[in-house]
DNA sequence: CTGAAAGCGCTAACAA
DNA sequence: TTGTTAGCGCTTTCAG
């Protein structure tokens, strides 16, 4: 038995030749133990200078990376935070993700991103990578998450991090977006050019955000003292398509508003091509404001007002509340809910109503 | 000692009076070695069918999970790739990713992205990053890739794609774009409406495939016995930006051709802007052609005409480079380069030369 | 403050 | 085929 195991032992160390530096090398080489090597490393402990020197000096020499995997299965955190969206071909994510990877790896975090493509086994497979890599955290910035895998999540005690959800789950963060601020800005925006008759394409029903963003532009509307017909509230759903069909719908009420807000940006740019194709100019015609700044915003023609969702500070907030828990312990007291703020971006596809010009020149 | 030894593994075992299953668990109640459940889930050795029955049962009912971490740590390979990319805000690089991804999981990897923001230092991290999660192969897709980092991955036998690289580095793959032909049909496209004066805005000339896609435009141009005229040759930079910019040189040099074809889409919709401005018409006035498809390339007014570069099919060839190396042995051998073919898409920004339709009407 | 050693959950020899 | 067991490379008690 001895034999055995010496001389298994004995093939390994063999194989070993290859000069892969482990902690073990490290420790040697530095002429401490395997722990000191470790706590040199975490940075958290004291050790004692002398020792902490030789360990830095050897690593950087030797060029020793830490092996992760183990780290993480020897502590039990894998310092991987997870993050769940639809996917990125729709616009609104890239810059999400970019920002979350950003501020992960700035807090020594890696990701790891899961697509639903709005379909429910992606999602419960998604959930289920997540799990399966062991990750710390997961920021679920998509809609209609199946609430078994979501129980999955809780039952692991895994920090979890929602936005705009209504149902504040217990043990869960959720982010709430102040929709209200930039709507509000916006309405005032068309108000002081002289607007009164103004159209909103809508969301998707089931979009929480969306229902947040038609409310508050209602609401908008109220303090600024614009009647608001309910026919100008027309349909949409997020896509360029769904702008072209809801101007369709707009041009065959045949009453016609002096500005659209939009739910979101691809749909304000599926309304411009709408209007164009109608022969409409934008602004001098009709003002069109989108919603979220997503990059293409920037260079269509004209380029778009919109408000701007500040998904930065998004993933930094998510990140915030995952990190902010402590292991599963006092999660009420622990659970962060932050408010982010949506703001006006003036551009170009915003003027006077039309007419408004030649009104001051005939006045 | 012995007693402290039982002591600490007492210890242990008390703390584990939650219910986390693991391997161990499974095997337990369905009555079987850990090696059994680990061959029955991995399904390439044979198990008793009895057996594996009894294991998939208990998986199932238990809702086992498979630590990834552990199976890394023991297997050696963590089922992770890695993907180098500039930044996500990069228009061209969401899709590549998103199809990564897909394909990543659908051969049951994960990935793991790093953006080098144009940085070297970030270029650095990211390598290190990939290195200390212990990547099985890493696809690099962005230009200018640090040279000792590199070697870093090398010297560790993790299998790497590039793509578009001249330096044809051993033990890599290479993935070749066919600029050629998606550029020919472009030109070809053009020639045939009428266009006999085309100029090209380029790409940054340290940009391996910026200069392709210019040495394919000059090639075709004279395949087509077109006039190959150098001040119509605008350097550009790959932004709107540079697209700006590279206009305003061309309204400068006076003499102005039919047609503009740009080295990337952002570089056409910056054209494209600064065209309007001038009280241009598109295609009426001057036609414009892009490249990459990238999304806005969709929604821009008129839809641009650009040659689609197929990221999916990129991703797709990245990952079966990566995946078809087996454990760096044979690299010379595995080593798989594909070539990706580029296809034009004919969308409404090109048209007939200005002066062709009343040439028509006279004639 | 340091070192020894017991695992983390799994795979893969190896033995049976 | 199946079971036993030694690690994978690291963290973390626990003793000193």
């Amino acid at each position: 038995m001895q034999n055995k195991i010496t001389k298994s032992r004995v093939s390994r160390k063999k194989n070993e030749v290859r000069e892969h530096v482990d902690i073990r090398a490290v420790a040697r080489l530095a002429n401490v133990s395997v722990s000191t090597v470790s706590r040199t490393l975490s940075g958290i402990v004291n050790v004692d200078l002398k020792m902490a020197n030789r360990v830095w000096k050897v690593v950087n020499d030797s060029g020793y990376m830490p092996n992760k995997q183990a780290r993480a299965l020897a502590s039990g955190r894998s310092k991987i935070f997870g993050i769940i969206i639809s996917n990125l071909n729709n616009p609104f994510f890239p810059e999400l993700i970019q920002g979350f990877e950003d501020v992960a790896v700035e807090r020594g975090y890696e990701i790891l991103v899961g697509s639903t493509h709005y379909d429910k086994d992606c999602m419960v497979q998604c959930i289920r990578r997540m799990i399966e890599r062991n990750v710390d955290g997961v920021a679920i910035m998509t809609s209609g998450i199946d609430d078994l895998s979501i129980d999955q999540l809780k039952k692991r005690d895994i920090p979890l991090v929602f936005v705009d959800t209504k149902v504040n789950h217990e043990r869960a963060s959720v982010l709430q977006c102040d929709y209200g601020h930039g709507i509000r800005q916006g309405v005032q925006h068309l108000a002081i050019l002289g607007h009164r008759n103004i159209a909103f394409v809508s969301g998707p029903s089931e979009l929480n955000s969306a229902k947040l963003r038609l409310t508050a532009f209602s609401r908008s509307l109220v303090e600024c003292g614009i009647h608001n017909k309910s026919a100008w509230i027309i349909p949409g759903n997020h896509t360029f398509e769904g702008g072209i069909v809801a101007m369709k719908r707009l041009f065959a009420i045949g009453d016609l508003p002096t500005a659209i807000m939009c739910s979101n940006d691809m749909t304000a740019i599926g309304v411009l091509h709408a209007l164009l194709q109608q022969g409409l100019r934008v602004p001098a015609d009709m003002s069109i404001l989108g919603f979220d700044d997503i990059d293409p915003a920037r260079t269509t023609i004209p380029p778009l007002t919109t408000i701007e969702m500040p998904r930065i500070e998004l993933a930094r907030a998510a990140i915030d509340a995952l990190g902010g828990h402590s292991h599963g312990i006092q999660w009420a007291k622990d659970r962060q809910n932050a408010t982010i703020r949506t703001t006006l971006v003036v551009r170009k596809s915003t003027g006077f109503p039309r007419g408004a010009m030649s009104d001051l020149l005939l006045g």
